[in-house]
DNA sequence: TCCCAGGCAAGGC
DNA sequence: GCCTTGCATGGG
């Protein structure tokens, strides 16, 4: 069950939900870890702390609204873990693995800056990149340095995205910072359907088939999108049945898996990350 | 030293 | 259309 406070949200006997595997499957480049065990959450210029005290988890936020979307909480993920485990044996002990994913839904802007970072890149150094640029233009907070917004990131050279580390992917920055800075409405996204969605998404610069199903899927909620990266071309070629190229891997498991394949992406994902590290 | 990381753009066919 | 190559950066 849920309750909330003014301050907080309160989940009891609540089933998949794990901080853990909510933060740590890839999804979101802003958490921290404390001592205590609890994490800390950021998005847009907002922060929550998620703990987990005997048999409440407690997520203690000045924008219960906010998180209490941002966490998904009014979906039911019960059935969708139990299809994609009948599906197949690998599917089974993914999902057994990360049945504490939830999808958040993140900043729609965050995700495209984040998401065009992402490319041929690591998370640890995702996230430092990421961590940078809040610091050098985002707005302060009372917790840290809220992710910039877009007229923020249009201050920007791309010599200073260069100087954050963000490399060849400096340009894409400026140029998506200057387009929306100039009055593209990502918001517009909302009200068309996946294909739609995903070709204005790859009208950007720095953003190609796997960047912008990302942002489909975690900043648009399109469930009915598989990204495919590299972790995901080794599950795909290690579990399942072969005979597509790395191009058609995506349409592949939406067309197995239909409104389930991006969940069913998180849980293939995170488990690859596990237990298939490259020695 | 080479390979890899939540890939993409550009150029050649 | 498909295929190859170059690409910043840091870690293993």
């Amino acid at each position: 069950m849920i309750y909330t406070t003014d301050k907080s949200i309160v989940l009891k006997d609540f089933d998949n939900f794990n901080a853990k595997d909510i933060l740590e499957c890839g999804q979101i480049f802003r958490y921290k870890l404390n001592d205590d065990g609890s994490y800390d959450v950021f998005s847009r210029d907002k922060h929550a702390n998620v703990s987990d005290v005997k048999d409440e988890i407690v997520i203690h936020t000045d924008d219960v609204d906010y998180f209490y979307n941002f966490f998904d909480l009014d979906t039911d993920y019960k059935a969708v873990c139990d299809r994609l485990s009948a599906r197949s044996e690998i599917l089974k002990q993914a999902v057994d693995y990360g049945k504490g994913i939830r999808i958040l839904n993140q900043d729609l802007e965050e995700m495209l800056f984040s998401f065009i970072i992402s490319a041929n890149n690591n998370i640890k150094r995702i996230q430092l990149i990421v961590e940078r640029l809040c610091k050098a233009l985002g707005s302060k907070t009372d917790f840290g340095y809220a992710f910039p917004t877009a007229s923020q990131m249009a201050e920007a050279s791309v010599e200073m995205f260069k100087e954050l580390g963000a490399g060849y992917r400096a340009e894409y920055l400026f140029d998506t910072a200057q387009r929306l800075n100039d009055g593209y409405d990502l918001e517009q996204l909302r009200t068309m359907n996946t294909d739609e969605a995903r070709r204005q998404l790859l009208s950007f610069k720095g953003v190609g088939p796997k960047v912008a199903d990302c942002v489909l899927l975690f900043g648009l909620k399109k469930q009915d999108v598989f990204p495919v990266d590299t972790w995901i071309k080794k599950v795909y070629h290690n579990y399942f049945e072969q005979g597509h190229s790395d191009r058609d891997i995506a349409g592949y498991f939406v067309s197995q898996f239909g409104e389930d394949a991006g969940l069913c992406q998180q849980y293939l994902f995170y488990f690859q990350r596990k237990y298939g590290q490259t020695k």
